[in-house]
DNA sequence: ATTACTACCTGACAGC
DNA sequence: TGCTGTCAGGTAGTAA
């Protein structure tokens, strides 16, 4: 569920709830949260005060003293402050002031201590203009499965992967280092915009992911063509398109997006 | 290095 | 009412 755009929102609504807030108590209900560590991480985290509230790709960073605690939401993870337990609720963070949720029905998100969560690439708001045009010229594979990739670029998802390339027309299966420069600026000028919308919007509520406070996003009303198979291209009417790239559904105008 | 496929887990929805 | 198959903002592991 959750791209960069609703993890900086789950950030920024969250921050000013929890920080300077210290943590009483963390409580598991599923062995999966924590992949199999939750002993280690409610005595690690016991007692200590959040100083910080940050994102680094899709993940949420809780700078602690001395410890840092890593969130990644997976498709359906939420964190809800104020909010009552429910049959989803995985983990729950009692702070001295209030309760932080962690919901997740498919349980693919993980909450663990940060340390092993390196291999993440620059964070793809942060990354300037030539350092991802080197980025793109290094590469042999296709731009789409380039920009899912964690390693290299991290925060872009299924939903802004195909908006970004649409709003540089730029088809989804084109060769990253093939394409010339200009087109490699315009993709990050591209990704720069949708990621900056979204983030106006409070990120893409589709179907599960809502903010610290419970509120769905809008940026579902501007999305262009993700989700929008057989419907007309906003930029010139033709019928949006639905393939399968990197186990994906991919969603791209054939006229705008030449291969 | 890159791609393909499977797996993880649960729910919604379409079709029979 | 079921049952079956497909799909879903995620990533990891293994094989080709």
């Amino acid at each position: 569920m959750p791209e960069l755009p609703e993890v900086e929102t789950i950030a920024r609504t969250l921050a000013p709830r929890i920080l300077g807030r210290r943590i009483l108590e963390a409580r598991f209900y599923s062995s999966l949260v924590a992949g199999g560590a939750a002993k280690e991480l409610r005595r690690r985290v016991a007692g200590r005060k959040i100083a910080a509230v940050r994102r680094h790709g899709k993940f949420l960073l809780l700078d602690l003293d001395g410890e840092t605690l890593s969130i990644h939401l997976g498709m359906t993870g939420r964190l809800l402050w104020g909010a009552v337990r429910g049959p989803y609720t995985r983990a729950e963070f009692l702070l001295d002031g209030g309760l932080l949720l962690y919901d997740d029905v498919r349980q693919f998100g993980r909450i663990e201590l940060a340390g092993r969560t390196a291999a993440l690439g620059p964070d793809a708001l942060a990354i300037g203009e030539s350092a991802f045009v080197d980025l793109l010229r290094t590469r042999r594979g296709r731009i789409k499965p380039l920009l899912l990739n964690q390693g290299l670029l991290c925060g872009i998802g299924n939903i802004y992967a195909d908006e970004a390339l649409f709003r540089a027309r730029i088809h989804p299966l084109a060769s990253a280092k093939r394409l010339s420069a200009a087109r490699a600026r315009r993709l990050h000028a591209a990704i720069q915009a949708s990621l900056a919308a979204a983030i106006a919007s409070g990120g893409s509520s589709i179907s599960d992911y809502v903010d610290s406070e419970g509120r769905q996003g809008t940026f579902q009303l501007q999305h262009r063509v993700y989700g929008k198979a057989g419907e007309p291209c906003p930029a010139c009417g033709t019928a949006i398109r639905r393939i399968v790239v990197a186990q994906r559904g991919t969603h791209y105008c054939p006229k705008c997006q030449r291969p």
